[in-house]
DNA sequence: CTATAAAGCGTCATAAAGACGCTTGATAAA
DNA sequence: TTTATCAAGCGTCTTTATGACGCTTTATAG
């Protein structure tokens, strides 16, 4: 059974990976390399998004989570598709020229961006057939077509979102620590919060669950853990409509 | 100049307008018609979005608002892009394929998604060659296509929208009362504020500009006059990284 | 056994939000 | 001219959330 690609349209996924331990929020990519075997030179160098066209027979989410886990393997990840791209000068730089053309791409490509939220470590990189490289969201490489901005798109979407949702815990282990959690914040957000005021918020929260048990293999005073609750989250659903415009 | 359309791709628009005076927020939607001329059957009788093919030449953003200019002659209003649909099965209930084969498209079609907002009054569907015609969000007709999840989606958008950004604004005149705002509010998240408290709260807003006039040809103590400060939000631009998980 | 550094608790001040009583004032009806 | 009406608009009190910051606790490294 042959799969029948729409030629025109793509999904390309945003994924992102949280780092507890560097406390780096990263931007999962992939290497574009070209060079011209007339003259040995260099034609194409730098990175890219996964992303691939939509099928026929499926939906554009199912085609997200189809490269999300050709790519990482996973699957049930927290999703979001967050823009469309499809100005038509999308694809037109030199270097894209090139590329489109040796892979027989169509020009006029629509692309609908999602992004993953996910733990750095749960990808395993080594042995990958992409080659994948996490990037530090504040330190990204050059970068292939229009993915430059729209991974600093998914980035501000996720930002605003993370203020809203609890989505930060799709970040972080089941296990972690208040400061993980405050960790997590302050790298995304790029701001500074008090550890005291941020803990007791934190701990004064239903859906934040105190474990019966501690870190290990610390070198100081080891912290207690906690997990999230999600079905408590989910009953509260504590939507406090405050209008703070 | 032949403009090429591009087959598989649309936009759809999802024209929010409110009214002041009957403080509703309403869709703006035109009629879908078709009869079979052998048997006398009403084969398609519902509404749907306005929407159209995007040009092979223009960006997702002008194809938007090239399709919102045409159908109310209007430019600049507020527009946001929200969501790409495309399912393999969004067009394939009956009417919709009787629909789709009267009109020559294309079966799998991928709408790029967009709601702009506005004042009801500033449409004029008199003498307008699409009769379009305005139903309130709570009051929809029957719609075709996927049209009813659509306008649905938008409605949760903007509902989080106007919570964070004051895009309220976009749906009142540029001259309105504190009651004028609290009223939109309560249409639009279904809720009930207390006059006096909201009141205080936009009154203490630097944006919120008093002006030295009043309401005139009412019959009761005749409110006064306020304007939103585009200038002074922006230059506040108060982004306060409340996290409110 | 002592220094270290993060974990964690407590206090105070300020600001925002919610509840609600009461006054003001323009108009229409008496 | 007076009066009833009703939304506009002001003020007060309480509760809660937040921010700033001092201080204690505790496990480990040296």
């Amino acid at each position: 059974m042959e799969i029948k690609k729409i030629p025109n349209l793509s999904v390309d996924c945003v994924v992102f990976g949280y780092d507890t331990d560097t406390k780096s929020l990263n931007v999962l990519l992939i290497k574009r390399y070209l060079e011209s075997k007339k003259e040995d030179e260099i034609l194409v160098d730098d990175y890219v998004l996964t992303g691939y066209h939509v099928f026929e027979n499926e939906t554009l989410d199912e085609s997200a989570s189809r490269v999300l886990k050709e790519l990482t393997g996973l699957t049930n990840i927290y999703k979001k598709q967050f823009k469309a791209f499809g100005n038509p000068d999308r694809l037109k730089n030199p270097k894209d020229l090139i590329w489109i053309k040796n892979e027989n791409f169509n020009l006029r490509t629509i692309t609908i961006a999602y992004y993953f939220l996910l733990k750095t470590e749960d990808v395993s990189i080594k042995n990958n057939v992409y080659k994948p490289k996490w990037f530090s969201i504040n330190k990204l490489p050059e970068l292939g077509f229009d993915h430059q901005q729209i991974i600093l798109e998914a980035y501000e979407d996720l930002k605003i979102k993370c203020l809203q949702d609890p989505i930060i815990f799709e970040l972080l282990p089941d296990k972690f620590t208040i400061n993980d959690v405050q960790d997590a914040y302050q790298s995304i957000l790029g701001i500074e919060i008090d550890n005291r005021n941020f803990r007791r918020k934190l701990i004064n929260k239903k859906y934040i669950v105190s474990l019966d048990e501690k870190q290990v293999g610390v070198s100081k005073k080891p912290a207690q853990l906690y997990m999230f609750s999600k079905d408590v989250y989910d009953k509260m659903f504590q939507k406090n409509y405050l209008i703070s415009i």
